[in-house]
DNA sequence: ATCCTCGCTATCATTGAGTGATAGTTAATC
DNA sequence: GATTAACTATCACTCAATGATAGCGAGGAT
């Protein structure tokens, strides 16, 4: 239930006040201070002071239902977004991607042990379900993989080890065979094709920015449905994506 | 030049990992260690601890030109506005006020002494300059002033202590005197009419929404320029702008 | 009324986590 | 190949964070 840093011991208490912080973030409302305690694994007393600490600046606010993000988040993001250099790169790009192809294009990149969609410009045929900016996705589900390709063995095995396998939208559990399997796939092709993973009918085309040093550091995503598309006709759109790729790998 | 919590005791460590976040909010490109522990007045040392910690969780992140902020900003701010009461609640009254009234409507909440954008709904005539989402703004310039009039004359002058005079477009200092006849100008009206406070040629029409306990949780703004529009025909529209804040403050 | 429970706040002695001075490393620049 | 810049690593000291406990106020139940 918590971010845990279990009881490790350096820059703790700046962690402790992140745990809060990302507690709230995974909350689908407003938390009382002792569910906070409780979902970080921090005494009451602790627990008090640091979100009180949080409110004051803004980060968290309360009302009488309890504790949930404050509008700072907002701050942040709006400064992330006029600085990011990737992103501000990327949007453009992202539109001639949607143009040509017709669809919903994005760009993620990792973050810890998930990915964040960081960039999104819609196409013609809008997707039913949503991928808003800013959603932490898993990163070994869907185009995410692209981004595990480059890990070697050990660090895919610890990689598995703290994440645990993901579930498909069809229920079935992708073991790390599977998920080797597929990683070997995406380094042969250079892509990644999912279909149904994250979402039942959901297809798309996943491709890997790298810099000149093979460093990926970050992703573009073409998306739409197996009603709109047959996934051959998506790979034949591989080219389209590969040059936006290294447009932006080219400028950023 | 810092946020400084000064040479102050408690919470010093979390609150100086917000001051290194929010440096990097108020810069406008990367920033290397040493500006960030200049900025905050941090020893290096600690800056670094600080910093390599928040790249860690993602909320920094490092090219070659610096530090700057991460991706996770996003997240925190997906999630709050997924989850803020204010700001959903609002957002589709400011679409009926936009709709009725042809201008660009918006919504913002006090935090600490600034006020930050939360929602916005653009209007039939786009405005030339952008007011975009997340932004932090003056109290005491536009249409923030609603949110000050509630204030006692001691709380007052203790935030003109700490934030001084506001600068208006035109260049010239608002002063205390100027502050508090135009407070009381909202007090007395219950809205603010700005013209040319922020943005040269910009006309606001503000109104704090209020709960039935007085307290003010927000203002909401009508915004057009004297291009588009005279103030007594902005004034005209408070009847509407009244009712969406009535509206706002009885589903919140 | 009285007694609980819940949600949050306040106090305070203990101690170990954060601090900052210093030295080290890497990489680029002249 | 010397010099600067940017960042990293180490470590003894000490002060700030910690957590146990007590307190307060509001709302419900008996």
């Amino acid at each position: 239930m918590s971010t845990a840093t279990g009881g490790s011991n350096q820059g703790r208490t700046i962690e402790r006040a992140l745990d809060v912080l990302e507690s709230l973030e995974r909350a689908r409302g407003p938390l009382r201070l002792s569910e906070i305690a409780r979902s970080v694994d921090l005494h009451l007393a602790t627990t008090q002071r640091t979100v009180n600490l949080l409110v004051r600046r803004g980060y968290i606010q309360q009302d009488r239902h309890g504790y949930s993000l404050g509008p700072v988040a907002l701050s942040l993001a709006h400064a992330f977004v006029l600085n990011d250099r990737l992103s501000t790169v990327a949007t453009p790009i992202l539109g001639e991607l949607s143009a040509t192809t017709g669809l919903t294009s994005s760009i993620f990149v990792r973050s810890g042990d998930e990915r964040i969609l960081v960039a999104r410009v819609d196409g013609a045929n809008p997707l039913r379900y949503q991928f808003p900016i800013g959603r932490r996705v898993p990163l070994n589900l869907g185009g995410g993989k692209v981004l595990l390709a480059d890990l070697d063995a050990a660090d895919l095995d610890a990689f598995n080890e703290r994440v645990g396998p993901a579930r498909l939208a069809s229920g079935a559990l992708q073991d790390s065979a599977d998920l080797a399997a597929q990683l070997a796939t995406v380094r042969r092709n250079g892509f990644h094709l999912a279909q149904s993973e994250r979402e039942l009918g959901a297809l798309s085309l996943t491709r890997a920015i790298h810099t000149e040093s093979r460093e990926a550091i970050g992703a573009v995503n073409l998306v739409t449905t197996t009603e709109h598309t047959t996934p051959d006709a998506l790979v034949a759109l591989l080219p389209e994506l590969a040059r936006a790729c290294a447009a932006i790998a080219e400028r950023v």
